[in-house]
DNA sequence: GTCTATAAAGCGATAGAC
DNA sequence: GTCTATCGCTTTATAGAC
């Protein structure tokens, strides 16, 4: 009975791969009626508003699956140092070790991205907060978390526009490494405290 | 008598700024056009092979700068210290605390940048070896500089994306400000090496 | 809900007057 | 060397048959 979301759920994951790859300018209709597998008339039967509809449909995703697999496990984290090694291991897969682009961060890049401000925005200051908090849990003083936190999510974003540029995965894997030493580090300088 | 020449560079550094904004897609004739004060005609003229032309002129305009400017000061640095500061200085400076971004990562980003794809490398590989090269010269070892130049660059980049998603150029600053500490740390951190 | 056909607009690019 | 007019094509989006 839910036939019809499945669907569109299917047709979101597909149209997110044009947006990643061509951006939202360079994603055509013929583009994504060919990544999709369905003709115009239905995307927009899905889509009513169009290509800034899919747009927003893929970020909601987006914002979803981060919020669940990335943030949520950072804020709730009984182990910080088990979730942030978790984080890493699932970011570097999520983003193919560099070869797949953030969505999110590419749109916000040029002038496309500004109907998407308040998203993008929002999924980067969450992404932040989350990780500051995990810091935080493990005992990390807020004034070291947040500055760290931000360098970390930086740098992720830094290591796919490097990895894209040199055609190098390693690049990307080697950053990230670094990323993920300050983290632990961070957390293990922290004395710990006995309540 | 080269005032034509004069006029193209002047006509380059409006187009760059069409392609930052609006990336290689989104930047249309029509938009470049009102930017240079030209006509599609005289566009034409300057730039026979369209906006392809366009784009690769405005890459090679954007990587001799950074040659003379950023590249060359520290591959042939006296004093490696003062090297890297000045180039965190103009680099920021260069891409507006984070609201200009970097032409030459964004379009490495997506399809549109597969043409020019080999620039693109040698503009990041040149960065990271100039950089890598000025703090050997402090006396910081090959395995140590190598990575710390790559994780800079990187950084630089990732500070640019994050800026523009959060609307943030202070954030720009925080993480820069880090990226220059790192690489201050190495220089300080290295014994001084007496001939 | 799916498709094909089509409308209207904008695109990159060219031609030709000046 | 500059512009305007225009070509041919693709674009987004809609309409209507099935």
């Amino acid at each position: 009975m839910k036939r019809v979301l499945t669907e569109r759920a299917d047709a979101v994951s597909a149209l997110a791969e044009v947006f990643r790859e061509h951006g939202f300018e360079g994603a055509s209709l013929s583009l994504l009626s060919k990544a999709t597998g369905l003709g115009k008339g239905s995307l927009y039967n899905f889509f009513p508003g169009g290509k800034e509809e899919m747009m927003e449909a893929v970020l909601a995703d987006i914002d979803s699956w981060f919020a669940t697999t990335i943030f949520a496990p950072l804020e709730q984290a009984h182990d910080p140092a088990a979730a942030v090694t978790s984080m890493i291991e699932d970011v570097t897969a999520y983003f193919r070790s560099g070869r797949r682009v953030c969505l999110v961060g590419c749109i916000g890049l040029n002038s496309s991205g500004a109907a998407f401000a308040i998203r993008i925005r929002s999924y980067f200051a969450r992404w932040i907060s989350a990780l500051a908090q995990c810091l935080e849990t493990a005992g990390v003083p807020t004034s070291l978390a947040e500055p760290i936190a931000e360098e970390v999510v930086s740098g992720i974003q830094g290591a796919i526009v490097l990895a894209r540029a040199l055609g190098d995965e390693a690049a990307f894997l080697r950053v990230i490494h670094r990323q993920h030493s300050t983290l632990l580090d961070a957390i293990a300088r922290t004395p710990p405290q006995s309540a």
